[in-house]
RNA sequence: GGUGUCGUACCCAAGCGGCCUAAGGGAACGGUCUGCAAAACCGUCUUUCAGCGGUUCGAAUCCGCUCGACACCUCCA
């Protein structure tokens, strides 16, 4: 398979560290508040780029941290800490928040069908192993004090900045926040702070260097290694992590174990993006996936508006663009279920056009994860007379792996509607029988005030529940 | 101020020098089916790729300019 390496900036052929096994780390939320449907379209990548591998036969280990230790506000150096501020709005304390919003974070993750990864870890649970790495760090000579925190002192290795190509000279040191005169160097970043800016920091660790608690990038660098060791094959995580978080990270880490690379892809998903620009949590509104199926969307409506574009491509998100996901997500349930209702089994795909349409499906997948393309395939598939129903069945649950849009799931039917609706039901086809319009069209009438479509088929009417 | 990315038909979105007189989906409209509908199926929305100019035998795809959108240089997916 191909993928996008933002470190080179090309598509290139993957090739696994280990022979058949992959490791993959994902920065996962800060959990401070609920997922807006942008974040979660990045875990919608990851999950489309980890069932991707796994149909390619290989192992993965998905790791993947929450951060549940507080970052600063959108108010540079002055702000609060984010935990704690919404702790205090909310009258919890942080722990209580973090677990809050880790909660809901998953129940959305799985509402999206997204597999959860296999390790997730948080950081209050791993400070020790992050105090560890910046000593090593201490020792190597990669930091220094300054105004009571631990920096890394970015001069002391010689690229940094080469995943974002940052060009040092040119950026606007402090171009929206003040520099913070304790730095050396304005890139320069903290590893341990002791002298919190924030007055009540709730979450505190001794620490060699006094109490206080771990920088914004320390976590990732800590938690990954532990679990995937010193170098491992992908770094996931959305493109805005590019420039600081991930920059920051492979400083610390090559620095630390001397390896490079420290990780050997790394894939970044684009933001979903509204008329106003991306959503934000920082800049106040932002829709989460409750709000959306509030309004009668399934999750998965979302998910199969994420899979009709690239993952590199911004989206732009509307509720006309939400709508054509949900009709295009339905109409293929319904002829899924279409083809299932004849009673097929799915069996092997083995004629000579259903293995066209599936190596065309893998092709898709396999090239940079063109979902766009696979659901295309999809699309063609399903309605070419040259493919039977069962392989057609077949291929369905095959592409499924990988889209997860429970599109053959076996539901439980026909028990649609209370035992008085289907009594309607009956009255109205007998009613056809005799030629009763006026009648068959009041009940028809009833039932879809009470919420129901009738179906009519050659084998009998059925309901379904109106959308 | 610096650095990037992008602008595709009504909407979302693939395509990134010739197989493009532009995938796929949605909406809309027409037809088949139906007692009428719904669903399904078939067809139409397609000489056009922000605009202008250039390179080329050939451009949506490359180059230049203009206009517009977005992102990053603070935390952010």
């Amino acid at each position: 398979m191909r993928l996008y390496n933002t470190m080179s900036r090309s598509v290139e052929e993957f090739s696994s560290i280990k022979k058949d096994s992959v490791g993959m780390y994902c920065c996962g939320p800060t959990v401070y508040n609920y997922a807006h449907i942008g974040n979660l379209r990045t875990y919608i990548f990851e999950d489309i780029l980890k069932k991707t591998l796994l149909l390619n036969g290989y192992k993965v280990k998905h790791v993947m941290n929450i951060t549940d230790v507080g970052h600063l506000t959108g108010d540079g150096d002055d702000g609060e800490d984010k935990m704690s501020k919404s702790a205090k709005a909310e009258k919890k304390s942080v722990y209580e928040i973090a677990e809050f919003y880790t909660d809901a974070f998953f129940k959305d993750i799985n509402r999206l069908n997204i597999s959860k990864a296999d390790i997730v870890c948080k950081a209050t649970d791993h400070i020790n192993d992050m105090i560890e790495v910046i000593k090593n760090l201490e020792e190597k000579g990669h930091t220094y004090l300054s105004g009571g925190n631990v920096y890394f002192s970015i001069d002391t290795i010689d690229d940094y900045g080469k995943l974002a190509r940052l060009n040092l000279d040119e950026l606007k040191e402090g171009a929206r926040i003040e520099v913070d005169s304790n730095k050396k160097n304005a890139k320069d970043f903290v590893l341990w702070f002791t002298n919190s800016k924030f007055k009540d920091q709730a979450m505190t660790w001794p620490s060699p260097w006094g109490v206080g608690y771990p920088g914004w990038h320390i976590e990732c660098t800590a938690m990954s290694m532990k679990y995937l060791g010193a170098q491992f094959d992908i770094h996931c995580g959305g493109i805005d992590a590019i420039p600081v978080h991930h920059t920051n990270e492979i400083a610390q880490s090559e620095a630390a174990t001397g390896i490079k690379p420290w990780v050997k892809y790394w894939c970044h998903g684009e933001f979903l993006i509204n008329d106003k620009g991306k959503m934000s949590k920082s800049s106040g509104e932002f829709l989460t996936l409750s709000s959306i199926i509030g309004k009668g969307y399934d999750a998965l409506d979302y998910r199969y508006l994420c899979l009709s574009a690239h993952y590199r491509s911004q989206l732009k998100f509307s509720y006309e663009a939400l709508d054509s996901a949900k009709s295009a997500r339905l109409s293929l349930k319904e002829k899924i279920k279409a083809l299932r209702k004849d009673s097929i089994e799915a069996k092997e795909i083995k004629g000579e056009k259903a293995l066209e349409y599936k190596n065309a499906f893998l092709d898709a997948i396999n090239n940079d994860l063109h979902t766009p393309q696979a659901l295309a395939v999809m699309h063609s598939m399903l309605k070419d007379g040259d493919v039977d129903n069962s392989e057609k069945l077949a291929l369905i649950s095959f592409m499924d792996q990988v889209f997860s849009l429970s599109l053959n799931a076996e539901e439980k039917e026909e028990t649609v509607g209370s035992a008085e609706d289907l009594a309607l039901l009956d009255e109205r086809t007998n009613a056809k029988k005799a030629k009763d319009y006026k009648r068959a069209d009041e009940i028809r009438a009833i039932l879809l005030e009470r919420g129901y479509v009738i179906k009519d088929t050659p084998q009998g009417s059925y309901l379904e529940k109106k959308v």
